[in-house]
DNA sequence: AAGGCGTGGCA
DNA sequence: TTGCCAAGCCT
């Protein structure tokens, strides 16, 4: 009878594949680098671990450089306006990292003398700071002997031992796994790893197992069913919400702006004035809900998806006297909106109103129907 | 402890 | 087209 055989998976031969195939990345010390003693910078791994939180390595790339060069150590971020750390962070979503982004780099400065703690519980402690980004600093900047789970390693467990248990259930049985496969040498290079082997080869839809290092090692696919796993719970269905947003102009190519309250959805963001969101069909989106009198014409429909629900914007223009009205907020130059903490959902409202308000950046296609 | 919290790319 | 998914954290 034919036997297949299972071979324990070893740091060892996912290092090797590593020092071949790891990805090379603007925040990131090559393996050869660090052979001759060069050690990534703290401050580097630790924002690229904030921006890489649910988020993918293209959007990044250009956000980490942009605070590099306008941040360049984490005093300088300390230092920095959080209405200036929103604004650049405008666009890359999950806002609540902006705002403790700056709450970590205070702490780090104020209360660590400007240099993170190198352990995994001193960073976990920081704010915004949760299990996995603590074990990946600690591991990647201060080679740390940490246990570092993002989806990325849960895939790869997932499979490597077929466990059938749903996420997020099966987590603390894959931090097991990962902790004994962890080496103390090179922790932070096997996180990577783990990572890239993720991102690159054991992918959530067709696998690249004929490259993988683990492929001898794989129980789900010596099962012949890598894609099965991980087993996940099932996600509930996505509500609709929706609402009108106001684009008001003035004789001086202004536009009216407020300011978000600092928690919640969007929170601490720049919007034009809009009305709640609810799932209501009715009502709430006419134009008798505007935030001041004027001329409001429809101008179209906004749709945006957020993680929790869809929301249907209606949009509405006025064209008024100069600084016609002014309460909650305040009027900025359209020549100025790429400089503000404008919300990917604003800047569609906003061009749709106004299509050539951000010729800088990208043009958001889906523009809706007239009414 | 389950749900709130963005966005863009991809098949 | 539509759903899935991404280096999660906070309350």
């Amino acid at each position: 009878m034919m036997t297949t055989t299972i071979e324990s998976p070893t740091a060892a031969s996912l290092l090797a594949w590593y020092d071949r195939h790891h990805r090379d990345l603007p925040w990131r010390v090559s393996p050869a680098m660090a052979t001759r003693g060069i050690r990534p910078d703290p401050y580097h791994i630790w924002l690229s671990e904030v921006m890489l939180q649910q988020t993918t390595v293209p959007a990044v790339k250009a956000y980490f450089a942009k605070f590099l060069e306008r941040w360049p150590t984490v005093r300088d971020l300390a230092a920095a306006p959080t209405d200036d750390v929103m604004a650049a962070w405008a666009g890359l979503g999950y806002y609540a990292r902006a705002r403790n982004l700056k709450k970590c780099a205070e702490a780090v400065t104020a209360e660590h003398g400007g240099r993170f703690p190198d352990t995994e519980d001193g960073l976990r402690a920081l704010p915004g700071i949760g299990d996995y980004t603590a074990a990946a600093v600690a591991a990647i900047a201060f080679e740390r002997q940490a246990a570092v789970m993002d989806a990325n390693v849960e895939r790869v467990i997932s499979r490597l031992y077929a466990i059938a248990t749903p996420l997020p259930a099966a987590k603390p049985l894959m931090k097991q796994k990962v902790a004994l496969l962890t080496p103390a040498d090179r922790p932070g290079d096997f996180a990577q790893a783990m990572m890239d082997l993720g991102a690159t080869i054991c992918t959530p839809k067709r696998p690249a197992c004929s490259l993988c290092p683990f492929n001898n090692a794989c129980e789900a696919l010596r099962l012949h069913d890598p894609e099965h796993f991980p087993v996940k719970a099932a996600k509930k269905e996505k509500p609709v919400r929706q609402g009108a947003a106001f684009v008001a102009v003035n004789g001086d190519g202004e536009i009216y702006l407020r300011r978000r309250i600092a928690s919640g959805l969007l929170g601490g963001m720049t919007e034009v004035p809009t009305t709640g969101w609810t799932a209501r069909i009715d009502g709430e989106t006419s134009a008798a809900a505007a935030p001041f009198p004027a001329d409001w014409q429809p101008a179209g429909t906004v749709t945006h998806v957020f993680t929790h629900f869809e929301l249907r914007l209606s949009i509405y223009r006025a064209q008024v006297a100069s600084s016609a009205f002014r309460n909650d907020g305040w009027w900025e130059p359209v020549t100025n909106l790429e400089a503000q903490a404008l919300p990917t959902v604003m800047k569609k409202a906003i061009a749709q109103a106004i299509p050539r308000a951000f010729t800088k950046t990208k043009t958001f296609e889906k523009a809706g129907h007239n009414s």
